[in-house]
Order: C-alpha cells, then sequence, then structure tokens
DNA sequence: TTATTTTTTAGCATATAATGCCAATCTAAC
DNA sequence: GTTAGATTGGCATTATATGCTAAAAAATAA
C-alpha cells in the first residue's frame, strides 16, 4: 500500500485515483489520452484505473449538464412537503408518484419538524408552478403541507465531492 | 423550421436534438456511435448535432458522479443561511467564502423569510459538520442565523431536465 | 540491507471511434 | 412542381481506446 494511499470503505486511493476523480468529476467527457497527460500516467494504466473506478461502484455514472432555462424551464423551486404519516407505505407511494414527475430534479428525505422531504423541481413558469403543486403534489396521499422556495439564483452547482485529502486529517 | 421543432430562448430543437439531449443527462460518457443508434442517425450528423448543442450552451458541461459515502462523506446536510443585510457586498463576500469550502456541493440563493441561502454540505461526520459550521461558516460576516437538515435518504438525484415535449403544450 | 514476490507501469499492435468531406436526399417556400 | 437551402449517409482519414507483454517499481520477507 502506497504511503499516499487513502484507506476508505472497501476502496484504496493513491493520488492518480484522486486526480482521476477530480478531472471526471469536473470534465467527464474527457477523452483517456489528455487524462493521462493530466495525472502524469501513460494511457493504458490511467484508463484501467478510470475502469477500476467504474466497476468497484465509486464513480456511478456520468451526466451531461444542460441550461434549464434555455430549455424554457426558466423557475426552480425547492418544495418542502410534510407528511401526516411517517409510515414505508406512505413513503414508498410518495416516492414513487414523484418519481412519474418529470419536473422533479430531485428528492431528498430530510430531518427536521417543518419537512420530511425536499424537493427540487423546474418548470416553465409560475402557472405551472401551481398546476404541478396544487394537481399533482398536493394531492399525493399523505401529504399535509407543502413549502415553497424560488431559486433566484444558481451560485454553486455541481461541485466535485472533496478528495479525502482535502480533509484535514 | 421542421414541423417538430420546439421554438425556445434562441434555440430550436427537434425530436433527435431532444433524444440527444434526454440520453447525454443520463449517460453522459457515451460514446457517437451508440448515441447516433439510439438515435436512429448515422454518427456523423450525430455529432455534429450534439458539438452544436454544446457550442450553444445548451449543453454545459460534463460530469462525473461519484459515491460520496463511498469517498468517506457520510453525512450531506442542507443548510439555510440568513444574512442581516442583503447588500451586494454581503452576499458577493459571503459567495466568496463559501466557494472556498470543498465541503459544499452546492450554493442557491433563494426566496424566503426563513433563509437567503440554501447550501447543500458534505462531509465525514457530525464532528466534522459542527467544525463546519461554527468555524467557517457562521463565522462569515453578515451571517445571522443558519438551520440545519441532514439527508437521510437521497431517493432521486440528477434527473434530466424535461424535455419540452414533456410538457403539456 | 538484500533477495524475492507482487503489483503496476510503459510501449506497442490492434480494434474501435471520431472527424471532415462530398454527393445524394430531404424539407420548406415559392 | 420547382428551386434554394439545409441535413443526411457513407467513406477516407485521423485519433483514440483496448489488450498484451516485458520492464520497472513497490512491497514483503529474510
Amino acid at each position: 500500500m502506497p504511503k499516499e494511499s487513502t484507506p476508505v470503505v472497501g476502496v484504496t486511493l493513491d493520488r492518480y485515483d484522486r486526480q482521476i476523480l477530480d478531472i471526471l468529476q469536473r470534465h467527464g467527457r474527457i477523452n483517456n489520452q489528455e487524462l493521462a497527460e493530466r495525472i502524469g500516467l501513460s494511457p493504458s494504466p490511467c484508463l484501467r484505473r478510470v475502469r477500476a473506478l467504474e466497476d468497484s461502484g465509486l464513480i456511478t455514472g456520468y451526466r451531461a449538464l444542460v441550461d434549464a432555462k434555455r430549455l424554457g424551464h426558466s423557475l426552480t423551486a425547492l418544495l418542502h412537503i410534510s407528511m401526516d404519516r411517517h409510515t414505508p407505505e406512505r413513503f414508498a407511494n410518495f416516492e414513487a408518484k414523484v418519481a412519474a414527475l418529470p419536473q422533479v430534479q430531485e428528492c431528498l428525505l430530510i430531518t427536521g419538524q417543518e419537512a420530511d422531504y425536499q424537493l427540487k423541481v423546474v418548470v416553465h413558469d409560475m402557472d405551472d408552478y401551481q398546476n404541478l403543486l396544487l394537481n399533482q403534489i398536493t394531492r399525493i396521499e399523505g401529504v399535509t403541507g407543502a413549502h415553497s422556495s424560488f431559486v433566484l439564483r444558481r451560485v454553486l452547482e455541481h461541485r466535485p465531492v472533496p478528495s479525502y485529502s482535502d480533509a484535514p486529517y
């Protein structure tokens, strides 16, 4: 085990792996040759490491980012949802209904007395939002409350998860 | 303009473009040949369209997704921050300070009386969180309040932005 | 420290994919 | 229908990914 390696849950990363993760989180479609150059390895071991990170499940996928506003979705909202009862059935049903709504970008189960879920939704305009909220979301069984915040500006988004080396231990 | 096209702010998309956007948002590293097959075009026009979507700014980038938990970040929190004054200087300073913290995955300026910003942060454990909150974030000039929610489970994440055709108009 | 084992690498050959070009096809307007 | 413009498919070329092997590096044991 190299001295610079980082033992984590089932994975051991050295500085090459950390660099790969960092670069791919910023430039997900970089080709293997340039990635290899940037981390200071030749292409073949570099590719082997990328494949290993994918196979290990540490890299879970790749996504293109699109400009939602330019696609016509000018409104992004955070929706905090409260449920009446905290039973697995209630939750499972809610989650299935929400998963069927393409406007829902994200759904997190969270702690807190004010809400059980936070949804992030994108819609065309306020009319669409009202329709989504009143006709879709609040009609899901068990939903007792909904509180909306609107995103005025996206200051930071899609930032890389820190490598362990960023942490102060 | 083809009959199936979708006029948006400065962009006109037909079904091929919409399919490309949808597929690349799910499989950001798919190769051009397979992408071309899936949308029913030959590779060369397919690639030309992808480049056009990138050049137009509709596709803003690509990201690898990593499993934060397996990287040692077992705690994800949503942090709602209130500011004393809503001046550009206050905001700019806060945003710069927050951008320097690698644990901050996302920072959104939002509406609402309870908070001005929502941060999404990932940390190793509750000790780290406490340290981040008390020693870093609440010490930023102008921060008057912070309220934390913790993410219990990620139900949905990184979903594709709906193509316009998903909308009911 | 030195010898031995194990792991990882670089380089090359081969397979696969991306890119640029052009004739043919399709679309939209007249 | 006819024409003008845009888009496509196929091909040649260039670039990249992948698999293999010998060499190098790292880890382990003596």
